[in-house]
DNA sequence: TCCAAAAATGAATCTATATTCATATTTCGA
DNA sequence: TCGAAATATGAATATAGATTCATTTTTGGA
């Protein structure tokens, strides 16, 4: 029937906006993106943009029910409840990466807000956080303190992982949840890799 | 003299004026902060704001200049050549968590009550993959497959380290980087809490 | 083919905000 | 204490961009 079609068209519509808008939004944040510059890159008028989206805060979130809904499926067709643990753990993260291999779409928005170019306020404190950490690797590496491994990848895997926890707690009341936190980040992340059981001095 | 007072006095100005600016770019975004909040913030003038800065951009690029001026600092108290590497390697996670708190912990927190109106796109796709993460060590240590662990700590630094790696691969160019990232993340942060030499099935 | 209904268009409107600058205030040496 | 120089102020200006809506174009059934 025509209205199949009618309805059809439009979501493949909506479809081509959202992807123009992720793509800007996550280029140059949310504010930074006009809807001039999407109506444009998806080669739509700006009036048609309001005819499938009240508002461009509207369309934001339309972006973001889609990833998960996307997120979701891929978990159904990768875990099911009597896969192990631990390889149902594998899955997830390769589906993870997968995903955003694909769709880009495990990238902040909220980041890139504040690239207004390509300057990101405290990239260049976590460059230098980043080098120093993966000198001490190195020099751990080369002492014999830790087995030989990929520094550069553990040395992101570290600042990473610092930050996720940073940012968790600070969401939190508790008093001074940091204290203990990098020790226990070498411990999880670190130590295992000892080559002797004991650092030298 | 004269002059040094007028040059000190000018100096706090600035700081005062940092401060209020990155606490705002951190919480909004730097599109999403105006002079005027800023002005408001640090109880100035907007005119104040332009003898101090030539622009926006400008301020913005003094934020930068002073956080790695501050971190270079706390390195350098906190770490000496022959410190061994690994001691090393924890006093700088420490540092930088101590600088966490002190300088963003505010910040962050204000990040946190905005988060309503949220504008990161991907958060609810983020919060899905840590509660998938984090079920399935659960899972894996009630088991017996992994050790008995803070799974959630876990899971947030696995989420971090993931999304670091991510990261840091697109902005590069080659081609699919992420291929045996999963595998990779396994081996460096889940495998080595593994109780047995093998996983259950 | 023709026309009314539906959809699309983009110029005009309305706001928000970066930047300027005429004016007011403060400073400090004489 | 006084007033010129230095500073600070915030209303006015200029501009970018979200939203609207009168007009044009397309659609599909008669």
């Amino acid at each position: 029937m025509t209205e199949d079609r009618r309805a059809r068209r439009r979501q493949e519509d909506v479809e081509e906006i959202l992807d123009a808008a992720l793509e800007l939004f996550v280029a140059q944040g949310f504010h930074g993106t006009s809807m001039q510059q999407i109506a444009e890159k998806a080669d739509f008028s700006v009036g048609k943009l309001y005819t499938l989206f009240p508002s461009k805060e509207d369309l934001f979130r339309s972006i973001q029910a889609r990833g998960v809904q996307e997120m979701v499926t891929i978990f159904e067709n990768v875990v099911d409840d009597d896969t192990p643990p631990l390889v149902a753990l594998l899955n997830v993260l390769q589906a993870g990466f997968d995903f955003a291999t694909t769709k880009r779409g495990i990238i902040r928005v909220e980041v890139a807000e504040r690239l207004g170019r390509a300057m990101n306020a405290d990239r260049p404190v976590r460059d230098l956080f980043m080098t120093r950490i993966r000198d001490l690797l190195d020099r751990a590496v080369a002492t014999g303190d830790l087995r030989p491994l990929d520094t550069h990848l553990l040395a992101t895997m570290l600042m990473g992982a610092g930050e996720a926890v940073v940012e968790e707690l600070a969401t939190r009341e508790s008093a001074d949840p940091y204290a203990d936190i990098p020790d226990r980040i070498m411990e999880l992340m670190v130590l295992p890799h000892l080559n002797r059981g004991e650092v030298s001095r």
